[in-house]
DNA sequence: TTGTATGCGTTATCAA
DNA sequence: TTGATAACGCATACAA
C-alpha cells in the first residue's frame, strides 16, 4: 500500500505473486491469459479494492477518460437534456463528462477547439449543432484522431458518428395536422440562418403545404433565432397580416411562446383565434397557456446513443448497435383547434 | 518531437539547452531562477508552441486540474446558469470542468461521490444545494483533501469555501413590497422538505408578516416541491380558501408559473385578482403572462466566484478576494398589483 | 541558480 | 502464457 491508501497495481501484483503486467492484462481483459491466474488475481484485485489509477493509465495511453460535450448552443434547456442523455449512456462506466461551450462566431474557434482536444486528449466528443454542422470541425477531430458523434437533425456523417433527427418528416407531419385541422393560412417562423434544424423544419413545412396544394406567399414567412423575443416580433408581423392566419407553426418551444404572448396582447385567444404548434417539447410547452401543442425532440436519448457510441468497444458486454436516426413524434395539447369557418 | 506532433518538455530542454528541471520551473513560476535564463526558456517554449501535458502532470501531481461540479439540484435551468458562471471562472485557466450529477436519497450516494472523488483525484468541487447543505459531504472532500466551495441560501462554512446568497432577506423584502401593496391575505407555497433554501425562504415570509402584525393561519401556507405541478397543487388548495387569499408567494419561478396556471383555469386574472412573486428569475419568470414579479438569484455570478475560490493561488495575477455573500434582489414586473379594496 | 536521479501508476516491447 | 524493462511527461529530493 502506499501512502496515499489507494492500492496500486504493485500491490496487487506482489500479493497474487504475479507481474505488473499481468495484472495489468487482467484489468484490459486480454485474451492470452491462464484462468486460474486471472481468477487468483482478480481476487486480490477484490479483496484490496484496487482501481486502476485513470491519471496513469492516462498518460500511458496517451488518450484520457474523458468524454466532451463540445457546444455552441444557445438554449439552456437543450444543453441540459443532453448531458442527462449522455451521463446516462456513460454511467457505470469509467468515463467522465466534460462540458466545453465554444464562442461560435469567434475567429479562434477553431484553434480553441483544436487545443481543447489535443491538450486534454480527450477520448471522444459529442458535437451539438450547430457546430455540429460544421466539416471543418469533424475533419478536426479526425485530424486529431479524437472520436466523434455528431448530433443533428439530417445524417451530414456515416453512421458510427451521427445521430440524427428526421425533423423535416416531423414538421411535416405537424403541418399535414394543421391542414387536417382546416388551416389554410398558416404562418412560419423560422429558425436562425446557419442553422440546419431551421432548414430542415422550413423543408417540411413547406413540402406539406405543396402536397396539398396550398399556396405560401413569402408574407407568411417570418424569421426567428429560437430565442422568445424572437418569437414575439416574428408573431406580430405575422398577425399584424390582413387576413390574420389562423395557425402558425413556430421552429421551437421557446418562440411558440413568445407567439402566445403576442397573441394574447392583442386579445386573440389560444386555440379558438390562432392554432400554434412549436417544436422541441421543452418543459416550457407544458407549462405555457394553453399546453403547447408540439414535436417532441428526443434529444436525451439522441444523446445516450452517441455516448455510448463514443465508446463502443470500450466497455464489458456485447457492442450494441445503436441507432443513427431518432424519430420525431407530435404531442398533442391544446393550443391546436380547428379553423374557424 | 515526438511522434504525436506535440512537443515536450524535453524538446524544450533540448533546444534551450537547460535541463529538464529547468524548463519545469519557468512553468511553474519558481522565484529561484536566472532571468536571462528564465527569458531563453520561454522563448524557445514560445517558438515551439509547448503546452505541459495535463496527464502527465496530474500523475506527477497526484491530482488533476479538473473541477466538478457535484449537484443533485432538479432544476435544469439552475444548473445550466451554475455550470455557465463556473466556466467563465474558469476561462482562460488550465481547468475545465467535470459535471456529476448524484443520486439524493440513494443509500450509496455519499460512496459514490467518495468514488469518484478518489479516482479522478479532482483538483476541487463545486457543491450545489441541496447536497451542498450536507455536512457530511464536505468532511469527505475534507478527508480526502480535495478542495471545495459549497453554495447556498446560507453561511454554512468558512467563508473560503461558501458562497451563499441572502435568501431569508431577499423573500423578506419581497413580501414586504406585497404588504405595501395593500395585501394581508398573502399565501405561501413553501420549497421540499430538506432544501435550505425553502426554510430561509419561508422564514423571510414570515418574518415580514410578523413584523407587520399581519396573522398568518397555517391554512395559508401549502407544500411545494420546486415543480410547475406542485405550483399548480398548491395554488388550487389556496385559492379554494374562503375568502381567497389576495397574493401568493410562490418558493420559485417554475412554481409559480403553476400558480399562474391554476388561476386562468379558475377565471382569474393576474394581478387584478391575484397577486403572484417568484424566486430565481429563471426565464420562464420573463415568459409567461403577466411577466412575473420574482426575486433574481444570482447563481451564475455565486458559481463563477466559487470557481475561483477553488483555483485561487494556482493561477497567475493576484489573488482576487472574492465574496462570500450574494444580494438577492426583486425584479418587478407584472404579476403585482395593489390589494382590491 | 541549476542539474541528476528517481518516482508517479500504468501500458508496450520483446524476450523467455 | 508470463515477466523484465523501458516508455509516457512531468515533478520532487537532493546535490552541486
Amino acid at each position: 500500500m502506499q501512502k496515499t491508501g489507494q492500492p496500486t497495481i504493485n500491490d496487487v501484483a506482489r500479493e497474487a505473486g504475479v507481474s505488473k503486467k499481468t495484472v495489468s492484462r487482467v484489468i484490459n481483459r486480454s485474451p492470452l491469459l491462464g484462468d486460474d491466474t486471472r481468477r487468483r488475481v482478480e481476487a486480490v484485485i477484490e479483496q484490496l479494492g484496487y482501481i486502476p489509477n485513470p491519471q496513469a493509465r492516462a498518460l500511458a495511453l496517451r488518450r484520457n477518460f474523458l468524454i466532451g460535450l463540445v457546444h455552441d448552443n444557445p438554449n439552456a434547456q437543450t444543453v441540459m437534456n443532453v448531458q442527462q442523455g449522455m451521463l446516462e449512456g456513460l454511467y457505470g462506466t469509467e468515463f467522465e463528462m466534460v462540458v466545453r461551450p465554444l464562442d461560435r462566431g469567434s475567429p479562434r474557434m477553431l484553434d480553441d477547439l483544436r487545443h481543447f482536444l489535443e491538450r486534454q486528449r480527450l477520448f471522444g466528443v459529442l458535437l451539438l449543432p450547430p457546430v455540429s454542422e460544421n466539416d471543418t470541425v469533424a475533419e478536426l477531430c479526425r485530424d486529431i484522431g479524437c472520436r466523434y458523434v455528431r448530433m443533428g437533425s439530417a445524417s451530414l456523417d456515416a453512421p458510427e458518428q451521427m445521430v440524427a433527427s428526421n425533423d423535416r418528416e416531423a414538421v411535416r407531419a405537424a403541418t399535414d395536422y394543421l391542414i387536417a385541422q382546416g388551416h389554410r393560412r398558416i404562418g412560419l417562423i423560422c429558425g436562425p440562418h446557419g442553422f440546419r434544424s431551421g432548414v430542415e423544419r422550413r423543408r417540411g413545412f413547406e413540402e406539406a403545404l405543396a402536397a396539398a396544394g396550398i399556396a405560401l406567399p413569402r408574407s407568411l414567412i417570418a424569421d426567428g433565432n429560437y430565442t422568445f423575443e424572437s418569437g414575439l416580433v416574428a408573431a406580430d408581423r405575422l398577425l399584424d397580416l390582413v387576413p390574420r392566419p389562423t395557425a402558425i407553426f413556430s421552429s421551437n418551444d421557446e418562440m411558440a411562446a413568445g407567439v402566445i404572448h403576442a397573441a394574447r396582447q392583442r386579445g386573440l385567444e389560444i386555440p379558438r383565434d390562432l392554432s400554434i404548434i412549436g417544436f422541441d417539447d421543452t418543459p416550457i410547452a407544458a407549462h405555457v397557456w394553453p399546453p403547447l401543442t408540439t414535436v417532441r425532440w428526443p434529444i436525451a436519448s439522441m444523446a445516450r446513443s452517441a455516448a455510448l457510441k463514443l465508446i463502443a468497444g470500450y466497455e464489458e458486454g456485447e457492442p450494441v448497435e445503436e441507432p443513427s436516426l431518432f424519430l420525431s413524434t407530435l404531442i398533442r395539447r391544446g393550443s391546436v383547434s380547428t379553423a374557424p369557418a
